[in-house]
DNA sequence: AGGATTTGACCGTC
DNA sequence: GACGGTCAAATCCT
């Protein structure tokens, strides 16, 4: 039987083929027309196998273990494992022998947004604690994934204003979101955005934007009237499926798909390695970058 | 009642 | 020993 490293591998290349022959399909039709263009309805057809591909290497991506995995080669994401070998010992002893098994990060990817209001991030997150922190004017916020027991994701984030700007929040993402929440999170691009650049994600419609009275995550910094966080700050039907990319709305330039969740997600993700390749609204044949990064395995 | 937040304590790292 | 990250009991909210 192959190791499943092997087998990944396997389907890594499958995947790629498929990308690959979809890519050369769209060429093909582009050429049979006149002036080049293929019909919107081939056009979207061909979109929409490139959406499967690349969705399902990002899946493949996002679930796999940082071994054997093209997040090494992209620096994608990942937990500091190596770091914390040694955090076996903890894990075949009890919840309570368990505590103080913390590590301090360390040499751990990140992410980092200053906004005027929490973000909206497309993720359920729950607060696990609060921190003063040594020189800060203001505490740190601790935040997990919702889904971290159901669900093993392993994402934190610190929320902490910023002392020179207190008008602004810090926000420090750590580690990936791996939590699946199957709901159809209808994520389009804002090829409207001012930073092209950052391939955010927005989703459809209505969640709202986030105010202060909105998502008042700080506690106790901000006296009385506000004590929890914003009930949600997000809907519940995000998660590593919000890298997916929604073949219907995906690279759809019109204007009318442009939310105003970009404001507030825009460079959230910028620095999602292989996602950002995938998300990047660019016209599509970028997409196919994607190709010279996982070939670099 | 169940889920989320608060907060003091614990413990690894520096 | 100080600091920072996390745990978990207590508390709060819906």
């Amino acid at each position: 039987m192959d190791n499943p490293g092997s087998s990944r591998k396997k389907i890594f290349e499958e995947l790629l083929r498929g990308h690959d022959c979809a890519k050369k399909l769209r060429s093909v039709i582009n050429e049979s027309c006149e002036d080049g263009t293929a019909t919107p309805f081939a056009e979207q057809l061909v979109k929409e196998v490139l959406m499967s591909f690349t969705n399902s290497l990002l899946f493949l991506n996002n679930s796999t273990s940082e071994s054997h995995d093209v997040s090494n080669v992209l620096q994608v994401w990942d937990s500091p494992k190596s770091e914390d070998s040694q955090e076996s010992n903890c894990k075949s002893i009890t919840v309570k022998e368990r505590r103080g098994c913390y590590k301090r990060r360390r040499n751990e990817q990140t992410r980092e947004k200053e906004s005027e209001a929490p973000i909206e991030d497309g993720h359920q997150w729950r607060k696990y604690g609060q921190k003063e922190i040594l020189h800060a004017k203001y505490p740190r916020n601790y935040y997990r994934c919702t889904h971290k027991f159901d669900q093993g994701c392993q994402a934190t984030k610190q929320v902490q204003r910023v002392q020179e700007d207190p008008i602004l929040f810090k926000t420090t993402y750590y580690g990936l979101h791996t939590c699946k929440n199957l709901v159809n999170p209808e994520i389009i691009l804002d090829p409207m955005s001012p930073c092209a650049s950052s391939k955010f994600l927005s989703f459809d419609n209505s969640f709202p934007t986030p105010s202060n009275q909105d998502c008042p995550f700080f506690s106790s910094s901000f006296p009385s009237s506000v004590k929890r966080e914003c009930k949600d700050e997000v809907p519940p039907s995000t998660s590593s499926n919000d890298y997916l990319i929604s073949s219907d709305l995906t690279f759809d330039s019109s204007p009318r798909h442009v939310t105003t969740l970009s404001s507030t997600l825009d460079s959230e993700y910028k620095s999602l390695d292989i996602s950002d390749v995938l998300y990047d609204p660019a016209p599509l044949d970028d997409i196919f970058e994607i190709e010279s990064f996982l070939k670099f395995r």
